[in-house]
RNA sequence: AGCGGGGUGGGCUAGCUUGGUUUAGGCUGCAGGGCUCAUAACCCUGAGAUCGUUAGUUCAAAUCUAACCCCCGCUACCA
């Protein structure tokens, strides 16, 4: 039976933005732990590949502001994402990049092919260009009067004053300069100059496009919905040309000193990379192996920003490519791409100027690769934007240590110093054991699935299901009292465990590749880590009598507050922004509060508390039992009337006493006798500013107009005294 | 404004395509209990939700339809 091929892909990161949390989960990540699944299976062949994206606009105009080419610029900012990627432990059978020669061939041959099918055409158009530069300028990079609120500092794409905000044409910008040009604090105008350029002519594609998206299974509903929109609405040429000399040398007759458009390279990357692989392994056919076979299923893993270019840009272009090539010459169209909506941070969008997120380099200096995989993954934006909240991740790594790594980890400690480090053997099985090795059988079928779906984020959800039936087995066989009467049996209870033990090892082995790889160890399985399949998770056995070494818990825990130490000292050391997010800001350890301005301004801002924090206030119910005025005891006091209220909550409790200064009469306030009323109750001890007499721990909630009448919160029916109020 | 997505117990989230198998599932948190092999872990029980609002279709609606309210994106010569 011939193998089923895989080409599995991720969106190439581009070099100029370091990747963020969002960038991992979107594409990379989820690739990767993808492709790992696939690789365990018997019958498959994968490739998994991508690269960083090089070209383009923000490299050129960086390289510029740093006085480097754009060529140096791009190689190192390269070489920092492979090191990254490799620390993430993504593991790619040709992560490549876009200034490749073999790519830069592929990219030109590809376009001339498509302009010999007639899907290109070539339209002038105008734009600015800055003499000194020698630079075509894209909108943004236009700075200039608003012709509408006046304000200067408006982009040519739109303006910045928060109260205009209006989108505009580059054109309609009064006394336009070049933004580059004043970053090097020069000022130059620019001049608007004719440019002609290659445009890709989309509708004469929609057709095969929308039977493309309709007729496929896998895509998922949203991308679907808004492709099938997009569609409808009419697709709009593209160019796929750009007035830049950073890139790819257009390979078209006139095109001198053009180069693609960054956009309509990158997706062919995805191409060229096996193309580069096969040349490397020097199997040039590899390529035609995997690309030119229309069984080959390729699936791309993408942030939902991407849907447009993954299903319909760059089928499009596949689709103008083949057009008159025989089956056997034809690229293979997408399988599947798999798009995730958003990751947020802490319910606002990742920005690296002011500071909000984590990005992919510090999170490995917080904690290990492992552990963000797995949290990650655990909540992945399958069908909605999902927020990392740090609440919630803490309980996620707190899961993946507590049920997954515990029970492992209470499984062969008792083995090693009960069984003398032997795996024990089996006796007779009853229906609890049967029922665990059930489960075992049928896991890797049933999560197997969830994996071929897409579904990474129920795929973990059963894994820790699977370790909570493994931590009831434990509790309810109790084999800590068995084996004070029936060591065999007690035995046979742990034989089970190892054998769960090694499944759940083997179930993470895609998404935590570390922790696998160290439980594979601590089972002394016959079979290396690399040589284990994922039929392995039921069939492969861990042998009574295999001897283990002293057991090491796989998963540390975790500490949310040192983590944010650590968090702000990373931040701190490159001076960069540390911004305590609004859900923590009443963390009980404030040693991140005190030093962080960021965190108090963000306190004083808040329109909300968080629940945890309205939690803490303890309103209770008291009747008022007596109103008195109150002796004045000091000369401060002499212009206030001053009145105390008691409150009582209850028989044989102490009554509590409230002041109150107000200027109504006391027969005014004495209808209040008799009242429930409600009162804070936890309240420590009132700032001397605030407080009008002695010690007062109570305050009546009540509002106050200017003229000094109050108004208490009456309590409308009877709830018994000291009701706490929710 | 137009287009798109979302609003589910205190928090985070599943279910919605294909209405009934859900007395709305899970994790966390809270209250109580059990266990004591393990990393203060594990296990059990309980409380807690008008499934944004209103109207409709239906024997039956979180799920379909309409209107409305609130949030968030997109509407780039950024990738």
């Amino acid at each position: 039976m011939p193998k089923e091929k895989w080409i599995i892909t991720s969106a190439w990161p581009y070099v100029n933005a370091t990747p963020h949390l969002g960038n991992i989960i979107g594409s990379v990540l989820s690739g990767d732990v993808f492709a790992r699944f696939l690789r365990l299976q018997k019958n498959t062949e994968v490739l998994y590949v991508s690269g960083s994206d090089m070209h383009g606009t923000p490299v050129a105009v960086d390289a510029i502001k740093k006085g480097i080419t754009s060529e140096e610029l791009a190689y190192s900012k390269h070489e920092d994402i492979v090191k990254l990627f490799s620390d993430w432990n993504l593991q790619y059978d040709n992560y490549t990049q876009t200034h490749n020669p073999t790519h830069i061939k592929f990219t030109q041959d590809f376009y001339l092919e498509i302009q010999k099918n007639g899907y290109i055409i070539e339209e002038e158009t105008e734009g600015y260009y800055c003499p000194e530069d020698d630079f075509f300028l894209p909108d943004r990079f236009i700075e200039g009067t608003c012709p509408y609120c006046g304000q200067s500092g408006a982009r040519g794409d739109q303006c910045d004053n928060p109260s205009c905000g209006r989108v505009l044409e580059s054109n309609q910008l009064l006394n336009p300069e070049c933004k580059i040009c004043l970053l090097k604090n020069k000022h130059t105008t620019p001049i608007r100059k004719k440019t002609k350029h290659w445009y890709l002519d989309f509708p004469q594609l929609e057709d095969k496009l929308r039977d493309f998206i309709v007729n496929n299974h896998y895509i998922n509903p949203n991308a679907k919905t808004l492709c099938l929109n997009s569609i409808k609405e009419g697709l709009p040429r593209r160019s796929i040309t750009r007035d830049l000399k950073w890139g790819i040398p257009a390979p078209f007759e006139g095109a001198e000193n053009k180069t693609i458009y960054v956009w309509f390279e990158a997706v062919l990357g995805y191409i060229s990379a096996v193309k580069e692989w096969a040349q490397i392994k020097e199997q040039p056919d590899l390529f035609d192996y995997y690309w030119k076979d229309p069984k080959t299923k390729s699936v791309y893993f993408i942030g939902k920003d991407n849907i447009i270019f993954h299903w319909i840009i760059f089928p499009g272009l596949i689709f103008a490519y083949n057009k008159g090539k025989s089956i056997e010459d034809q690229l293979t169209l997408p399988y599947n791409v798999s798009s995730t909506e958003f990751l947020m941070y802490e319910n606002d969008k990742f920005s690296k100027s002011r500071g909000i997120g984590i990005w992919a380099d510090e999170a490995l200096e917080l904690l290990p690769a492992d552990y963000w995989r797995y949290a990650l993954i655990r909540n992945r934006p399958e069908g909605r934007d999902v927020s990392f909240i740090w609440n919630e991740f803490e309980n996620s790594i707190n899961e993946l240590n507590d049920k997954i790594g515990n029970f492992i980890h209470r499984t062969f400690t008792f083995i090693y110093n009960k069984f003398d480090a032997q795996i024990p053997g089996i006796v007779d099985l009853d229906d609890d054991d049967r029922e665990i090795l059930n489960l075992i059988e049928r896991a890797p079928k049933e999560i197997g699935e969830l994996f071929l779906n897409y579904r990474l984020k129920d795929a973990v959800s059963k894994i820790v299901d699977i370790a909570t039936k493994g931590n009831v087995y434990l509790n309810t066989k109790k084999p800590w009292s068995v084996i004070r009467t029936d060591k065999e049996k007690a035995g046979q209870i742990f034989n089970i465990c190892a054998q769960l033990s090694k499944t759940l090892g083997i179930l993470l082995a895609p998404i935590c590749p570390d922790a696998f790889k160290t439980i594979i160890k601590i089972t002394n399985l016959r079979k290396a880590p690399q040589e284990i399949l994922w039929d392995d998770i039921s069939s492969l056995e861990v042998k009574t009598g295999t001897k283990i070494g002293k057991p090491i818990p796989v998963f540390k825990k975790f500490k949310l507050n040192d983590m944010l130490r650590d968090f702000k000292d990373i931040r701190e050391s490159k001076g960069q922004k540390f911004t305590l997010p609004n859900s923590l800001i009443n963390l009980k350890d404030d040693s991140l509060q005190e030093k962080s301005q960021e965190g108090d301004k963000i306190k004083n801002e808040a329109n909300h508390i968080t629940y945890k924090f309205f939690q803490k206030f303890l309103f209770k119910t008291a009747r008022i039992v007596n109103i008195d005025r109150v002796q004045k005891t000091s000369k401060e006091m002499n212009k206030e009337t001053l009145y105390e209220f008691t409150l009582s909550i209850g028989r044989n409790i102490t009554n509590k006493t409230y002041y109150v200064n107000t200027s109504e009469s006391i027969e005014q306030l004495r209808k209040y006798i008799g009242k429930d009323v409600v009162y804070l109750a936890n309240l420590e001890k009132i700032p001397d500013s605030v407080k009008k007499i002695k010690n007062q721990s109570i305050l009546i909630m009540h509002a106050m107009n200017n003229t000094d009448t109050i108004s208490l919160i009456i309590v409308d029916k009877f709830v018994p005294l000291g009701s706490l109020i929710r």
